[in-house]
DNA sequence: ATCAGCGCTGGACAACCTGCTCAGCCGAGA
DNA sequence: TCTCGGCTGAGCAGGTTGTCCAGCGCTGAT
């Protein structure tokens, strides 16, 4: 109910070369075709890969400011403070977390100041009781995945 | 210098429909092959798109914990923890930030008894004074980005 | 007013890939 | 020993890609 060597690479093909097209990986991988095909059908049916959507920068798009803010919610809000954060676009992820607050999302702006705009329409929420912004500064490590997976195949 | 409703149409396209072909997306969009494929290589040379890897789902390999971490740091010893922090695979990300706490990263782990694994790993580096957990129980706006990109087109 | 540049259209071509099927092979487990 | 599941190598029709080309309309510059 794991994945094997061979999907791991499969997984390492894919997130190196985004357009690479099935045939090309079997030959890669040493294997046949119909082989790299099976594998990758399971993987998607099995939910390990969701799909292969457009990875897209924020940045490129006019955001190149990112933050987190931990929010901290009026009991019984959660319901509605999770509606009015879905709608605001420059929310680009929201938790609900232990610890600390009860909700960090990270979000994006065109600019430093731009950023005070969409904190104040996110906090702007009667449901909302206090919120933290923290700024991120450099990404030292960007979202990946391949380091898990090779862990992830060695068992 | 940014994008407009056909570039949003495509972008839109493609997140929805993984691995929609080219020849599809100009069908559906109304518009010439030539076209759809000449906005395509833009908006991947523009880096806008800045890949089509696998979506991978850490909780589908095992790891279905999910936390953030926020890292006091040891002047000067930024370098030599974000080399520590690379080099942990449970370690998906990694955010240098203003505000309390020097650095913020997000890890998985295989369950809640693994998290203390991966904690205690995290922080075992002298570099890192002190670290807070905030662990995911839900996640209400999974990372999303056609929200922002509609709202880029709009300008 | 005229011209060049640019993006879009519609069409064409060879090369390639996909989805599907089939027979054969091999190792693991009952 | 038999069966099942996974892999191989091969083939085929149909769709897609990369790459041309000529033509058209709009926009900005001369």
């Amino acid at each position: 109910m794991t994945i094997d060597e061979l999907d791991a690479r499969l997984l390492e093909l894919l997130a190196r070369h985004p357009r690479i097209t099935v045939l090309e990986a079997s030959r890669r991988l040493g294997v046949a075709r119909g082989t790299a095909q099976a594998r990758l059908e399971k993987l998607m049916a099995r939910g390990v890969i969701r799909g292969f959507g457009p990875d897209v920068d924020p940045a490129a798009l006019g955001y190149p400011v990112t933050a987190f803010a931990t929010l901290e919610i009026r009991q019984g809000q959660g319901e509605q403070v999770r509606r009015h954060l879905a709608g605001v676009p420059e929310v680009l992820e929201l938790h609900t977390i232990t610890g600390e607050g009860d909700m960090l999302c990270r979000l994006v702006a065109r600019s430093n100041a731009d950023l005070q705009r969409v904190i104040d329409r996110v906090v702007g929420f009667e449901g909302i009781l206090r919120s933290a912004t923290a700024i991120v500064m450099e990404n030292p490590v960007p979202a990946r995945i391949i380091p898990l997976v090779r862990a992830a195949a060695r068992d």
